[in-house]
DNA sequence: TCGGATCCACACCTGGATCCCG
DNA sequence: CGGGATCCAGGTGTGGATCCGA
């Protein structure tokens, strides 16, 4: 059903290379998948596509651990027109419970950032997505500047959140990883905790990585 | 569908009072629910049928807060044949993620049996379900003396969690209040840590009240 | 008998992302 | 355009308990 799991990064980078220029419909095909007419109801759809067709059996989902844990390399599929990203790019969901003591090299979001495999894919809304194909994948990690504005970033989110300040946590601050509504809906509440233990129901969040930011990550990877 | 939120204690105890005699069929009829043939696959129906019917909306649901948050009431039906319990009663999952610092008063066992409305459940297996009756239901809380030794059983078992010795936690051990696995089956694992922040994947487990112990609670109540 | 095993419901949480309105 | 809203899958956790084999 699905292919073994590479065992070294450039057997992963290997793998996802052999899908440069292949349609979303030929992958499915081999997986014995079908393609749905569009991605409003399966939004994920292709990320998990991708993800099969490299050897990825989920095997850590819900776990904060990279998706492919023995290499540390985490996927990220990621929507383009004309070299340039549709959307921006989801990292992981942004705890509101805080566990004292956090540090950016082990938070959520440096570990699945560390190492990352991009497979750019077609995001043209007037081709059909099962005649989309898939783009130069490559391996990223953050240059240390990148890393210096990640962490900043991260830690003025990550202080808001201690600080019980959650309607201060809005989709404008942060210069390349913001904070945004993520949940079933906006009725998608979960328990948070202050930094002083009280306790409250709040919006659930996850963390993004800007279009802006995403943009210079492609445009990097196009000039290698 | 369901009753309004009762106010006070009083009224509270008034409705579940109300219900003395009456079949469980009659009850499912007055909300439109149909009654299972056996209680095999549907083991919390009796539970959830009285809770909705004295309008407990399950707003709590997964939430360490008290079936009835405005009263402080913690609702519990309990199987009963010639007075006498015939299962042990569940009180709540323990966590065996191990939070530093948890002392009795404001544990989710303490919380849960504070204060317990007990509805007594006809259980003759000879009984059709929809044909057995509801008993007179009571308010009770822990005497001190249950209270202490309530307490010292909660504290052997959290020591154990606490050590990160799992392997020792079995339902032999405690006077009233026992320790035994809860879950889907027997596979059902669980994230587990230790006061050191070892991590291990544990059976899921339950705190239990033994039915020596409600049996006393409910002969005590005879005698009002 | 009773300690271990099991059964359902359902909200929460995380991971995969894209949709869509002002 | 971009911040907020939304959609699916599936594991986990808690609450409601009773079943069952040695």
């Amino acid at each position: 059903m699905s292919s073994p799991i590479p065992n070294t990064e450039e057997e992963l980078l290997a793998k996802a290379s052999s899908l440069y220029g292949k349609r979303i419909g030929e992958i499915a095909d081999a997986l014995n998948l079908c393609v749905p007419p569009n991605q409003k109801n399966k939004k994920g759809f292709v990320g998990e596509l991708i993800e099969l067709s490299l050897g990825g059996y989920k095997r850590n989902k819900n776990l904060p651990l990279p998706d492919f844990e023995n290499l540390g390399i985490e996927l990220k599929t990621i929507p383009v027109i004309d070299g340039r990203p549709t959307e921006s790019t989801h990292v992981c969901s942004a705890a509101l419970k805080r566990s004292a003591g956090e540090h950016w090299k082990n938070s959520r979001v440096f570990r699945k950032l560390e190492k990352v495999l991009w497979v750019p894919i077609q995001a043209d809304p007037r081709i059909e997505l099962s005649q989309r194909v898939v783009g130069r994948s490559f391996i990223w990690s953050p240059s240390t500047e990148d890393e210096k504005i990640l962490r900043s970033d991260w830690e003025e989110h990550v202080e808001l959140i201690t600080l019980g300040r959650f309607a201060e946590l809005h989709g404008e601050r942060g210069e390349y990883l913001q904070i945004r509504p993520k949940g079933r809906n906006s009725n998608s509440k979960g328990l948070s905790t202050s930094e002083l233990g009280e306790s409250a129901i709040t919006q659930s969040r996850g963390f993004y990585l800007r279009k802006s930011f995403t943009a210079k990550i492609l445009k990097y990877a196009c000039l290698l």
